[in-house]
RNA sequence: GCGCCCUUAGCUCAGUUGGAUAGAGCAACAGCCUUCUAAGCUGUGGGUCGGUGGUUCGAAUCCACCAGGGCGCGCCA
């Protein structure tokens, strides 16, 4: 775990403040003590003064002076703070004793070195139960890119929580019970009928189906042939027109798996592999949804009721209609929610409910949806129903993706359904490779559209953030094969490197790359607080700039090279500095799925 | 009509949960390769943070209203 290599200065200053100050509860105050985006802004700087300065009874300024007077003048010998400055509107810029802060940079180095991989883990979850759904595409076709940013998102989303020290299950949901699975089985039985020698017109076929044929496309002919391999002609007989209830069973179920495969085949592709998968019709057979409702129901949370129309536009065919209604406007929704359809069968939302209050019943102390902005009008009465399932005590968190538009040189790729030429997860994986659809879905915040550029996501240039990060990587690697030809792989093992001793380091753009490496584990803990995995991607690129500044230093100026024969002790200092930077991009991209590139030719 | 999300440099986007002079990349111009990867680096120019009010010592960030874009709006999932 991550030690913070600021704890000593900032409990210093507390210390000294309660002191001096016994009357003002420091320890309940919310004031920072951070190392400052400018560096010119001295080690550390705090707010403190703004904070305390209702409390002192003065203004931000004064009270900025009173606090560092007191600072500088308890300050001890062996303080690690060596002064104190009011700079500003009131900020307080710290500057650390040389030694403590050389000591604390070597150690942070040192840290990431015998932590490797691991480095950044944090505890900060406390071991919390978190239940991260995401993708659940509907198992009624191909994954297309639509699907691909949860997918992401979400995926990288709970490594980061786990990162954090969360205990993640990542969960996929099949909706294998609704209306969308009956028009699946029957365009697969309408595919079978072809397999096996009793073809019939679509337009002839869509008449014979409740709601219409729906899923034409090509993607089922395989699997309308795998079935009549399978079962011959004994699920058409008699009538080879419409099959009876049993057979559509089995078609069903026999499609949603094939389905089911490919998707897992694809988000494989993707490097999603969820540790659960949950059906939709499973649960719903258990009693799930049913044991649910009764809660609210036992709860005075359901009710037979009519519902206003939608204000402003009036559908055609709207008239009142009595339904099994929940309160969800008891927890925050702006209107009650049907639970049961006009046929009597559950709504969507109502079995939805039942696996969420599944998810609760496993463990999960914290559940995050990922779900497409599509749903943003379903967030309300779902965490109105899991406040209502857990009196309070859960709350639901939603992750919210914006649409992805695909671009090709600044033109949009079109992707409609219709047009048959959507593109499916595969195409975009063939194309550009699952570490570039990784990486570049993770450049936009999840809440923002983004555009998806074919061509820069390929680019071997920095714009392409894959690529600056990966090349950057590779070259600390290179770095790291040619020491190791040099000295020997005994010397540049990280654990040696780590006992290096590291004095030599000081100059300008590798304090830079310093104190990048020292923010990795704020920069994790404050991701996964704000579930934003996009966090961890721009700390890459930002890490991969200092280091390729650092590189290119060594071009111009070769004192600052690397590797120097003549100077073995500089030469271990610096190699700890690529090896940890290495040992940070490894870890980073791990969160993010992205596999680290040990050399680019 | 109502709700949610978005609006930051010519373009694509960050902005450490309210902190100091708002930052990157692209595009334009000018430089850096006998050396560990020039697929990179350095420098220059570019802004009423959609608008107006408010809260605050301090607002791109929070609140209200307005404008523009996206998504959704009783039996679909």
């Amino acid at each position: 775990m991550a030690s913070d290599p600021y704890a000593r200065p900032r409990a210093e200053m507390l210390t000294i403040f309660s002191t001096v100050f016994p009357e003002i509860p420091w320890q309940t105050l919310k004031f920072q003590i951070d190392p400052p985006r400018d560096p010119a802004h001295g080690d550390l700087t705090s707010n403190v003064a703004f904070v305390a300065s209702a409390r002192l009874g003065r203004a931000p300024r004064e009270a900025a002076s009173i606090l560092n007077e007191a600072l500088n003048a308890n300050l001890l010998p062996t303080s690690s703070i060596a002064a104190a400055d009011v700079a500003g509107p009131g900020f307080l810029n710290i500057t650390l004793r040389p030694e403590f802060k050389q000591r604390a940079e070597h150690e942070a180095i040192r840290e990431i070195l015998r932590a490797g991989e691991r480095c950044g883990n944090s505890a900060a979850g406390g071991g919390k139960r978190v239940n991260v759904e995401y993708v659940s595409a509907n198992p009624t076709g191909p994954m297309h890119v639509g699907h691909c940013r949860g997918a992401v998102v979400g995926d990288a989303l709970a490594n980061l929580l786990a990162k954090a020290g969360y205990a993640v299950t990542k969960e996929y949901y099949i909706n294998d019970a609704g209306a969308q699975v009956e028009a699946l089985a029957w365009a697969v039985y309408w595919r079978y009928l072809q397999a096996i020698g009793q073809p019939i017109g679509a337009e002839e076929f869509s008449a014979l189906v409740p709601g219409g044929l729906q899923y034409r496309g090509e993607y089922l002919i395989p699997v309308g042939r795998a079935l009549a391999e399978q079962y011959g002609l004994a699920l058409g007989e008699p009538e080879f027109l419409v099959p009876s209830a049993d057979a559509l069973a089995v078609v069903r179920a026999f499609a949603v798996n094939e389905m089911m495969r490919s998707i897992r085949e694809d988000l494989a592709l993707l490097g999603v592999v969820p540790d659960v998968f949950s059906s939709e019709r499973a649960l719903l057979e258990a009693g799930a949804a049913d044991a649910a409702i009764a809660r609210l129901g036992k709860a005075g949370l359901i009710y037979e009721g009519t519902l206003e129309p939608p204000k402003g536009r009036l559908p055609e065919d709207w008239e009142p209609r009595t339904q099994t209604l929940f309160r969800a406007t008891a927890f925050g929704d702006e209107t009650d929610r049907p639970l049961r359809k006009s046929d009597g069968s559950n709504t969507y939302f109502a079995n939805d409910i039942g696996y969420h209050a599944d998810k609760m019943a496993r463990g999960a102390e914290i559940l995050i949806d990922v779900l497409g902005a599509d749903h943003s009008g379903y967030v309300r009465r779902m965490q109105a129903a899991v406040a209502a399932l857990s009196a309070r005590r859960a709350a639901l968190e939603v992750v919210l993706c914006q649409i992805v538009h695909v671009v090709r040189a600044g033109r949009p790729v079109r992707m409609s359904k219709r047009a048959g030429s959507y593109i499916t997860l595969r195409d975009l994986i063939d194309e550009v490779g699952r570490d570039a659809v990784r990486f570049t879905m993770l450049t936009r915040k999840a809440d923002a559209q983004m555009e998806f550029d074919l061509d820069q996501a390929v680019a071997q240039t920095r714009e392409n953030p894959v690529f600056y990060v990966q090349y950057a990587h590779a070259r600390c690697r290179s770095v790291l094969r040619a020491a190791t030809e040099l000295l020997g792989a005994a010397v540049v093992a990280e654990e040696a490197l780590a006992a290096s001793p590291l004095e030599a380091l000081g100059a300008d753009p590798e304090l830079a790359v310093i104190r990048r490496l020292i923010a990795f584990p704020r920069t994790v803990e404050a991701a996964a607080q704000a579930r934003e995995p996009h966090r961890i991607a721009f700390f890459l690129y930002d890490l991969a700039g200092d280091f390729h500044i650092l590189w290119n230093r060594g071009r111009e100026d070769s004192s600052f090279r690397f590797l120097n024969p003549d100077r073995p002790a500089e030469t271990r200092a610096r190699l700890a500095l690529v090896a940890a930077t290495a040992a940070v991009i490894r870890a980073g991209l791990a969160i993010l799925g992205v596999t680290p590139v040990e050399e680019m030719r």
